[in-house]
DNA sequence: ATACTATTGATAATGATTGCCAATAAATAA
DNA sequence: TTATTTATTGGCAATCATTATCAATAGTAT
């Protein structure tokens, strides 16, 4: 692809990811923005989330149900779900060694690889139903 | 929830996904069906996968980005998704001990984990761009 | 066979995301 | 500094995956 530029939109949805800190989905980016900047589009948001990620510079975290969740903290980590809220938590652990084996041993070219954890979060365990 | 009666609809369901073995979308099992079957509704495919997901009659494997797939191999094993074809392969490894560790230290309830891999499937690898 | 109600089919509606395109504004050259 | 090039934007239509709605249908228990 060609040059990237640097943009004022693209600052703003970054420091967006990084202040908003909860795992924030496009959606989510785009309100947060918009209370200072309402003029900034959707469509952008969205295509810069993307281009960031692919990037390297943000993860789309593999969340499999509703929208994409992006995290700003680039250390290898894992996510926790709640099924009832649908807050997503960081979970720290270790499957480098098992993960290192699947690699070596496998037919396809494994790049990347997700974890994800779903459940019932600290918060919403006493809830009734 | 009521009592869940058999259908010969819920019986065509299952059977594709068994039948196509190619952890298929909701979309791929009404297209399977309708071949014979035209007059399903493609919301029946859906709330059904979805039920028996939920039931633990077929995997709802957690490939992050597109449609649900579904698995009907019941046994723990994790998928491995090709990123220039989007086939979705299986994948063996052995996580247990980790995983058991980070549900004892988590301060959540996790009740569930997907792990998946992502790279260039080995038919793929070959073909340039 | 009858009654009860889970399930279906058809389609509208929703939510998330992408495609399109003319207007705008970074980056670089002159 | 100004001109040139083209990546990027904003606005909105379109798409894709999925869910909601609801009257009609068909399992199941009696």
């Amino acid at each position: 692809m060609a040059i990237r530029r640097n943009t004022i939109q693209k600052q703003l949805i970054f420091d967006a990811v990084v202040g908003l800190n909860i795992h924030a989905t496009a959606e989510q980016v785009y309100e947060y923005i918009a209370k200072e900047n309402p003029s900034i589009s959707k469509a952008t948001v969205y295509r810069n989330l993307a281009q960031m990620a692919e990037a390297g510079e943000l993860l789309n975290i593999g969340v499999f149900y509703g929208a994409t969740h992006y995290d700003h903290n680039l250390h290898r980590h894992y996510h926790f779900v709640c099924s009832k809220c649908g807050s997503v938590f960081d979970i720290d652990g270790d499957f480098a060694c098992t993960i290192n084996k699947i690699k070596e041993d496998s037919q396809h070219q494994i790049t990347d690889y997700n974890i994800s954890f779903s459940g019932v979060c600290y918060k919403c365990k006493g809830l009734k139903s």
